[in-house]
DNA sequence: ATAATATATGAGTGAAAGCGAATATAGTAA
DNA sequence: TTACTATATTCGCTTTCACTCATATATTAT
């Protein structure tokens, strides 16, 4: 995929916001969903195009798919890594992203947990 | 203008070779829109958007309009300057608009002589 | 004043993109 | 096997966007 079809694909607020979600590990589609506070067929949809552009990959475990930030990407295009590593966090709803995203990883809860509404990720 | 409208603005190929072209310097719509090879209108718009965006701003000067990069903007944001400065140079239309764009600077011809189909960027 | 030119903008069109609801697929568990 | 769950994909809808053609605006020249 070209420049220009990479920063399209950047060029999204849900996308961004994952990206800034997966700079600290990784994480299921379904934390994903909850995280940003939109449905399951979106969410999928947004990490196909971050992963047709090459900046993340995922692993498939159990029922599970797992996603995270492709690092190669960001060595080769250095505009992405300054981006990711210096700009997002400056965004207010990245800001926001982060401070659930840290709630949720000190509760000690797992995905399985969320579909029943436990833990600070429930709508 | 927040971070998603820039990339937004930054992810369409004409913005990114108007970026690459204004990075040697200013140059007036006439001569913009003849590197491109669109028309003037399109020329425009785009140019427009650059602007609202602050990546470029422009001075008029007697008939013509003469734009250059906002060089705050490749200031304050890091991931733009890389991109600008290190990136377009591997894209091959950008590299083409380049030699053009010297063809033309080394004619010794000003855009008021574009009109007239002299020199090296008529259509 | 009128004419000519550079640039901006309005209107319309077609393509692309994001989204939600429903469905399909794949893997797990009973 | 059947039932259940996580994820992917299809469909239809709506919005956004780039583009072209035509027109408006602003500046200069006559």
């Amino acid at each position: 995929m070209d420049l220009v079809q990479v920063i399209k694909v950047l060029g999204d607020e849900n996308r961004l916001r994952i990206l800034n979600l997966l700079k600290y590990g990784e994480l299921c589609v379904c934390e994903i969903e909850r995280l940003l506070d939109t449905n399951q067929s979106n969410t999928s949809r947004h990490l196909n195009k971050l992963t047709l552009a090459n900046l993340i990959c995922y692993e498939k475990r159990a029922l599970y798919v797992y996603y995270k930030i492709n690092n190669k990407a960001l060595e080769e295009l250095l505009f992405l890594k300054e981006l990711v590593n210096n700009e997002l966090c400056k965004v207010e709803k990245c800001k926001a992203d982060l401070e659930r995203l840290n709630k949720y990883k000190n509760s000690g809860l797992s995905c399985e947990d969320l579909k029943e509404g436990k833990g600070c990720l429930k709508l």
